[in-house]
DNA sequence: CAGGCGTGGAG
DNA sequence: TCTCCAAGCCT
């Protein structure tokens, strides 16, 4: 009798069977998430609804569950349908955007709701291709809306998954050369039935218990077959190429003050760094060069007086902003408007900024002083 | 294809 | 304080 099959040697062929068990472990433990729906539902032939998915999908690029949730709630209540965001003005858009990171997604959201209304009568597109074909959707968004909405069978793979899949199959190619390779592996554990709940099972699995710190392998419904597991070091997975380290800038930020409180702001270039954003007046500085520490490149001059320093950290590089203040006259100011103090809130402000006006004028930017 | 592009929370 | 990172996309 031959011996029993081989034991830790990498399977080409993954077994569909882990398929099944990550779907029965998701109608158990699946997160209940505002812009789902559950698997009971989908097991009576509902689906949710493609305009919320995508842009839950979109709000969650890079950005965390808990994060989204209000902005998901604010933008789903103002424009409950993609004809309605199409028809929205786009500063509103950048303004209801505002902290929540990586603009252009804000930019593309606008491009892709005219196009979806214009070219598509207002529904998305029900193929992988057709949806990566529309601004803003990439790989992963396609297939995530694809199976998601339409249950498409389609590999979705995100920073879960590929966390996941290298584990239980202990991939030694470090990220992201390995893309190819675990989307080949996910492609032959999907099951061919339920492919959305496939795909938030794989997610809610690395969301929740193939953590990137200190996994739970113990109420992993895959524990009996990954062979990171078996290996006993889960955490060495996914293997990641070396990061740069992450230069730092400096610059100059001016918030100019009104007799009646008004802050001075301005709007920032339609393309690059926290495009089509607001901002105060500030020194020439890029995510490559400096800008002036001092009042020298101030927007006009004025009693300038040193509020304090702010530091902000973007993804690819740290800025240090001396902050300054000055009360000013009334005036005309060309490339800019005055807001009042009580509405700054209100103004398509990237966090930095806040940051820079809140060392100047203490609370400014807090939404609860602005009655007082 | 490597680099530009935000933010806030966890450890 | 510092490091890592969270459901990536675009050029």
């Amino acid at each position: 009798m031959p011996a029993s099959p081989p034991t830790a040697s990498k399977s080409p062929c993954p077994q569909p069977l882990l398929g099944q068990k990550l779907l029965d472990w998701y109608d158990r433990h699946h997160r209940d998430l505002p812009w789902r729906t559950t698997p009971a539902a989908h097991a009576k032939g509902e689906r949710a609804d493609p305009y919320r998915v995508w842009l839950s999908e979109i709000m969650l690029q890079q950005t965390t569950v808990e994060a989204v949730k209000a902005y998901f709630r604010k933008f789903t209540e103002r424009w409950p349908t993609i004809t309605e965001l199409s028809a929205a003005d786009p500063d509103d858009i950048m303004k209801a955007w505002a902290g929540l990171g990586y603009y252009s997604r804000a930019r593309n959201l606008k491009k892709c709701a005219d196009l979806v209304v214009a070219a598509h009568q207002g529904k998305f597109p029900e193929s992988e291709a057709a949806l990566k074909a529309l601004p803003g959707i990439g790989d992963y968004t396609a297939a995530a809306i694809a199976s998601i909405a339409f249950d498409i069978p389609a590999a979705v793979v995100d920073g879960n998954v590929e966390r996941v899949i290298s584990r239980v199959f202990t991939v030694e190619t470090p990220l992201p050369a390995a893309k190819p390779e675990i989307r080949e592996l996910v492609a032959a554990t999907m099951p061919e039935a339920r492919a959305g709940d496939f795909a938030q099972a794989m997610m809610d699995l690395g969301a929740t218990i193939c953590t990137p710190k200190r996994p739970v392998c113990l109420h992993c419904p895959l524990r009996d077959d990954c062979l990171a597991l078996r290996q006993t070091d889960p955490e060495r997975y996914p293997l990641k190429a070396p990061k740069k380290e992450r230069p730092s800038r400096q610059g100059a930020a001016f918030v100019a003050q009104r007799s009646d409180g008004a802050v001075l702001l301005r709007k920032r270039p339609s393309s690059g760094l926290l495009a089509e954003m607001a901002e105060v007046p500030t020194t020439a500085w890029t995510a490559k060069q400096d800008g002036d520490t001092s009042t020298n490149s101030a927007p006009f001059a004025a009693a300038w007086r040193f509020s304090g320093q702010v530091k902000h950290v973007f993804t690819h590089f740290e800025l240090r902003l001396d902050v300054y203040h000055a009360s000013v006259p009334d005036m005309v100011i060309q490339n800019g408007w005055w807001t009042p103090i009580t509405e700054i809130h209100e103004e398509a402000l990237p966090t930095v900024m806040k940051k820079a006006i809140e060392a100047a004028i203490p609370s400014a930017t807090k939404r609860s002083i602005k009655q007082a």
